[in-house]
DNA sequence: ACATTAATTATGT
DNA sequence: ACATAATTAATGT
């Protein structure tokens, strides 16, 4: 989908693309066309860092198009990927988390398509843009939502239901339609998956190769279909674990 | 029930 | 040809 969206998107950034996404999709015509005026737009290849955490949040940004992989280092410098965001999302919001500097960084998962704008505007946006702030509580608080839920799998759930349900997640939230079943719609490896889920990479290729034998998913190099998500619900419901 | 280590193979530019 | 991804077995906690 990208190949094409991309070049039209690029040369004219025009209302309607706006209008679509629900932080803006109830301001008048009038009121996007001041939102574009300071808007910027940038492409970014996969794999760029669009910002760093603890850098100094200067702009606030809209997916457009692909997805960003937010990601934290740990102490002991190994990466922690802490969620995925799709396109037509607000992220690096760190004004509305009450914050000067961004909390994570954002590195893009596929190749996309990044507005921003200058965090300054950030309040006359949320004062004077009817829903835009309602719109944009919705999704942190969501996403703070779905970070707990991870923190409380990590803590009481194993290794093969937590890559599970990191797995459901990514097809749920970003997942494509395919004649097989449902395909992550990025580039995504099995590090990345162990990075999701505090496991290593090994463990996660053992999983998948053990699921893929019994027909529940199937994968070539940086690419993963889920054939079978309800197998995947069975797998990723706790089992008894004997604790007395 | 999992990580680590290490060796081997596959895949994409 | 080279780098990166994925698999697999053996061993360790």
């Amino acid at each position: 989908m990208s190949e094409n969206t991309l070049k039209k998107i690029l040369p004219k950034l025009d209302t309607s693309l706006l209008a679509k996404l629900p932080p803006f999709s109830r301001l008048s015509n009038e009121q996007i066309r001041e939102i574009l005026n300071h808007v910027s737009v940038r492409r970014h290849p996969e794999g760029t860092h669009v910002f760093d955490e603890a850098e100094a949040a200067e702009r606030f940004f809209m997916l457009l198009d692909g997805y960003i992989r937010v990601v934290r280092i740990t102490p002991t410098g190994e990466q922690v990927i802490s969620l995925h965001i799709p396109s037509g999302q607000l992220f690096g919001i760190a004004r509305a988390l009450g914050r000067d500097t961004y909390p994570a960084t954002a590195i893009t998962a596929s190749e996309s398509i990044v507005l921003s704008w200058p965090t300054s505007l950030w309040d006359t946006f949320t004062e004077k843009y009817e829903g835009f702030a309602t719109e944009t509580y919705k999704t942190v608080g969501r996403r703070v939502g779905e970070v707990n839920m991870r923190v409380m799998e990590m803590a009481t759930q194993q290794v093969e239901q937590r890559v599970a349900n990191a797995l459901l997640r990514l097809i749920n939230q970003t997942g494509r339609p395919v004649e097989d079943g449902i395909e992550v719609d990025f580039p995504i490896t099995r590090q990345d998956l162990s990075e999701m889920t505090a496991t290593t990479l090994h463990t996660v290729s053992r999983l998948m190769s053990k699921w893929e034998k019994q027909g529940l998913v199937s994968s070539r190099r940086k690419r993963i279909i889920v054939s079978d998500p309800h197998g995947l619900v069975v797998l990723a419901h706790p089992k008894d674990n004997h604790a007395h």
